[in-house]
DNA sequence: TTGAATATATCGGCAGCCGATATATCCTGG
DNA sequence: CCAGGATATATCGGCTGCCGATATATTCAA
């Protein structure tokens, strides 16, 4: 899965939005981190509906202007969770490493001076 | 920051490997779920090194065969952090949207027939 | 009336992943 | 002895997918 996909995913898992929400909603979940593309959305949202992870929900005409709104499915929901658990082992693996990186880069020091910094191994990528 | 060369970071994260050994790292790291391409590796391994997240650490010949062993940069380092810290937080944000739409879905019903399967709602995305 | 925000959509360029392919050595099994 | 698999490097073309630019239309504020 996309970074586009992961997110648009993730601005539909509370409720639906529409398209131009999802853009807004995506960079304000992701505090301004993540700025999603017009010229990206569209193409994610066709993707999204074709692997039936989304669906179209509703449209709806406000002040004149056509909206379009999208919810996700029960498959794109475990889609998203399957995701979000493999993101979020990767990231551990990754903290996890760096800390061991570290720990072989400080050599053998005397017992003792080394902060308990260290956390458990536990846990792999699913 | 692409999945390959987040995981390639990942590999080189510990200590120094070469182009096949990151390759069978990645592979075991992830536990066998993401299988990083021979076709894939040479492109992410010149695109880090121009970016200077990574660089050749020494080239050693093993039974005949060349070994072209990387290693991390500060700055590689510093890039994988920051990548693993924006991953645990774009996951942790996905879990709690999910929840989010299961309350909702569910509407109104009588008090105590919902198992508190809720989690604690902590931390944003950086 | 001009510009920004809201709202949709398309298209071409470019970056990047992957399968196929190439080359070479070493080891194991038949 | 030789075929096949593991080890190890690298390249290339095709396809997917992100992004900037562009187009259209309405509403509202300056």
């Amino acid at each position: 899965m996309t970074q586009a996909a992961f997110f648009v995913l993730t601005a539909l898992a509370d409720q639906p939005r529409h398209g131009y929400g999802i853009l807004r909603e995506v960079e304000e979940l992701s505090d301004g981190a993540v700025q999603l593309r017009v010229g990206t959305l569209y193409g994610v949202l066709d993707r999204l509906t074709a692997d039936e992870l989304i669906v179209l929900d509703r449209e709806e005409v406000q002040q004149g202007r056509l909206r379009r709104y999208y919810r996700l499915t029960e498959e794109g929901t475990e889609a998203l969770a399957a995701e979000a658990e493999r993101m979020a082992a990767g990231a551990g693996a990754a903290k996890r490493r760096i800390a061991e990186g570290r720990r072989a880069s400080e050599g053998n020091r005397p017992a003792g001076t080394v902060p308990p910094t260290a956390p458990g191994l536990a846990g792999g990528l699913a």
